[in-house]
DNA sequence: CATCGGACCTGTTAGC
DNA sequence: TGCTAACAGGTCCGAT
């Protein structure tokens, strides 16, 4: 599901009900998720007051008072929410964070490809050591993208997806971007110029922060904090739409697999 | 180092 | 209607 306007989204409904709050229980219900949920978590989290939740990459931590932090990833299904302390647990329910206001953090997640880490203070996880640049940051732009590219042979979507040469761009959004500045998915990454790399860097940017506006993309059962759907979907000009007319010249798009992943691209407008 | 295929797990949907 | 296969928003790991 989730990629970068997913948690961003995730992050900021998050925020208001939890930063401030002391965690008074952790309840582990599926410990088995990506990784096995370590043992910190239940120990040394209740107690805690949390002083900010914040996010890199398609990551949230939450930072507590003592300086670690729980580090949190979605996966391809995972859902926090902030409930009432007497809801009722569903199949997927794997973890819950008790909180002081006598809500719940919920951690649902069914196919349990999202993960739940420690991370100790004055470290930093292994899984944040060599992500590349906030796409949102100074950092990122055609620059970057067009010296990381030199010489590589995979397809532009392909390397627009690797987290180390940006994060937070997952399988929707790299669509997205790749149609808005006119790039088709399949150039190999080394091949395109300098001046497409700006227009991508440009696309990129545009959409991720037009999509947090909207609340992220729900194509299925994506939902913030607060229970309510994401509003990008009808944004979308290509993904999930092949076959359908291109929105900018009406040719039906064309949908094949690049790098394990369904992709949609206009043949005509993308080169 | 870059690239590719497989793996992880379950729910939904397309197709027969 | 029922069964099966394919596919889904991610990303790590090992082989080449």
């Amino acid at each position: 599901m989730p990629e970068l306007p997913e948690v961003e989204t995730t992050r900021r409904g998050l925020a208001p009900h939890v930063e401030g709050r002391r965690v008074t229980g952790v309840v582990l219900r599926r410990p088995d998720l990506r990784w096995p949920i370590p043992a910190e978590v239940g120990e040394q989290l209740p107690g805690r007051r949390i002083a900010a939740v914040r996010r890199r990459a398609k990551y949230l931590l939450m930072d507590t008072d003592a300086g670690d932090s729980a580090l949190l990833h979605l996966g391809m299904s995972g859902m926090l929410r902030v409930l009432p302390g007497d809801t009722p647990v569903g199949a997927h329910d794997h973890v819950d964070l008790a909180l002081d206001s006598g809500r719940v953090l919920r951690f649902t997640d069914p196919r349990r490809f999202g993960s739940l880490l420690w991370q100790p203070a004055g470290t930093e996880h292994e899984l944040l050591r060599g992500l590349g640049p906030e796409p949102l940051s100074d950092a990122f732009d055609g620059d970057w993208l067009f010296a990381r590219s030199r010489g590589r042979s995979a397809p532009v979507k392909s390397f627009l997806m690797d987290q180390r040469i940006v994060v937070g761009v997952g399988n929707i959004y790299a669509a997205e971007s790749l149609f808005r500045a006119g790039i088709s998915p399949t150039r190999a990454a080394g091949k395109v110029s300098r001046e497409r790399y700006a227009a991508l860097a440009g696309a990129v940017r545009d959409i991720l922060a037009y999509a947090i506006t909207r609340g992220g993309t729900t194509l299925r059962d994506f939902l913030n904090p607060d229970g309510a759907p994401g509003y990008f979907e009808q944004e979308l000009a290509v993904y999930g739409r092949g076959g359908l007319p291109c929105p900018n010249c009406g040719a039906p798009l064309r949908e094949a697999s690049i790098g394990q992943r369904a992709s949609v691209w206009c043949a005509r407008c993308q080169r």
